[in-house]
DNA sequence: TTGAAAGCGTTACCAT
DNA sequence: ATGGTAACGCTTTCAA
């Protein structure tokens, strides 16, 4: 690879007047900046980023730090963010934090150590004071850290009241829930939002929630288990469509007939979710807005334009299909 | 952040006893140690990766190029080279080409001007000879570039024979084919498996054969037009799970029941193909050890390691389910 | 308008 | 066993 040396001397310039007409800054004569950019296409030289990071204290890139990458929402969401990224000029590191603290800490500091120029994160450990210390743009997405952070939500209980309140005027007299991994905020939020709908309810009794950790697996566990407790339940709100695909399955297992002995709905909207037999039924997030609402505003916040808000809150919508 | 040179300053040596213990290389008295470490530990000293990198040329980074990063069968494999990379010392950048020559070439620069140490690729507008130039290790997966070069792939024909003939055998009389995208090698290879069953046929013909882009609604599509034109289609080989999804939800659509009125059998063996209902028949890759293979291989190459073997033909499962 | 040189944070070579 | 320093490839300041 040849180094900006290389193209000084084929042009028969300083480095300095490279770097110039590289970078288009300062003066440079019209002949000079021909030889220069001759030059450069001859030896195909790109300047070494490492070395520009290094004196820059900037790498042109933003980490992106999600928790599970097998959950198609998180890809959805780095596609976004990927997409939006590019245009504006930086590049994305994706890491996969596994919902672990440790492995998420070790990436907030190795993309430190590599001098991202920020971070766009979904994660429930992170503290405030910890992305403080951190002394780098940061926004959270997915699910709030503090509500002073600069972050990009859906209304999560009041997605999760709309879900549950929609089974109810379908008809539905028991309605379970499989909630979202435990110590989640968005969990809880939209656990509570469905405890809203149902607290009243003469039948209703904390057995009617069941622990999924937002994913298959644990979903199909978990709707068996709730649905041999509770043979009566005629519906389920899951607190994401991964996990209402789960129930959807253990259903079918236990031979239930969706939708017609037991409606499922879902939340988040995933692109995979229609092609579900019966296509799922749920609360959508505008996933690709949000990835690329943060991308954007972390880019301002880097290059430290004043930008009016911070802190969104987006809107959900009932998406009804075929399994309720 | 602080450097090295605050480290030295605390301990009251010089920067080299400093690089010296960080590196545990050469000779440092024990007591040098202990100070050297207590200063570290005081300042939460962590080496500036861009200024390492700088100078190894080396970024302790491998990237990984997949051409969708919607398809589930990447983000699984992604996660597998993601686990395997960490577990060898290395970080991976993640980059979706989009299946787009230009994406692609950017991000093969980008890498190459972030100094990785080498590239895991997927795709198939790459040919050896820019791989020759760019002059680092590169292992490719899930399609092969040139026999010459370390190369993760499965059995492609053989996986189709197996599943067209799988259809046959469960009584198919007429089997059609979802192609994946044109142009990509493994394509063209589940294609002509395919062909090689059913070409004797008294009623095969080329319209049996319809194309779709490895992704749901291309899919969807192709399935519709196939069975418009062909009703007496009853078995289904599409080149990927994803494909076959769409197909379930296209047969669905024209009221076609599958697997009583027409069978379908995928390709991959994602995790969620589990979840279809009816549950998915597939051909299953090894994914996860693929990704890991490949991690492995290419970090051998790195480190110069010599390695038996680098291209490796693994091979493929049928994995019978619901949906034939 | 251009060039020389310092500096970004490391590592490794050569002295001592 | 330890320190000084050149070098990695670039940008920017200061002089000319």
């Amino acid at each position: 690879m040849s180094s900006i040396k290389d193209v000084a001397k084929l042009a028969g310039v300083s480095v300095a007047t490279v770097s110039r007409v590289l970078n288009d800054k300062g003066y440079v004569g019209q002949s000079t900046r021909e030889k220069v950019e001759k030059a450069i296409k001859e030896l195909n030289y790109k300047p070494n980023e490492i070395a520009r990071s290094l004196f820059k204290k900037q790498s042109n890139t933003i980490g992106l730090i999600v928790p599970d990458i097998m959950n198609p929402f998180f890809p959805e969401l780095a596609r976004a963010v990927e997409d939006m990224a590019t245009k504006l000029g930086y590049n994305v590191i994706l890491c996969n934090s596994d919902e672990n603290r440790e492995k998420e800490q070790a990436y907030l500091d190795v993309l430190k150590q590599n001098y991202v120029n920020g971070i766009i994160v979904s994660s429930n450990t992170l503290t405030a004071e910890q992305i403080g210390e951190l002394n780098i743009p940061i926004v959270s997405i997915d699910r709030e850290i503090s509500k002073g952070l600069p972050t990009i939500v859906v209304e999560n209980k009041k997605g999760a009241i709309i879900a549950t309140r929609f089974l109810k005027n379908k008809g539905c007299k028991r309605i379970g829930h499989i909630r979202g991994t435990y110590g989640v905020v968005n969990a809880e939020e939209r656990c509570e939002g469905y405890t809203d709908v149902v607290a009243e309810e003469p039948w209703f009794r904390k057995s009617y929630i069941v622990n999924g950790n937002y994913d298959m697996e644990s979903s199909v566990e978990a709707t068996r288990e709730l649905l041999c407790l509770h043979p009566e339940i005629d519906g389920i709100f899951a607190a994401n469509d991964i996990m209402a695909m789960g129930a959807i399955k253990a259903a079918y297992q236990l031979g239930k007939k969706v939708p017609e002995e037991l409606a499922i709905i879902g939340f988040d909207g995933i692109t995979i979710s229609t092609i579900m037999t019966p296509e799922l039924t749920t609360i959508a997030q505008p996933i690709y807005e949000m990835g690329e609402l943060a991308t954007t505003i972390l880019v301002s916040l880097m290059e430290q334009q004043s930008i009016e808000k911070t802190y969104y809150t987006l809107d959900i919508e009932l998406i009804e299909r075929k399994s309720t």
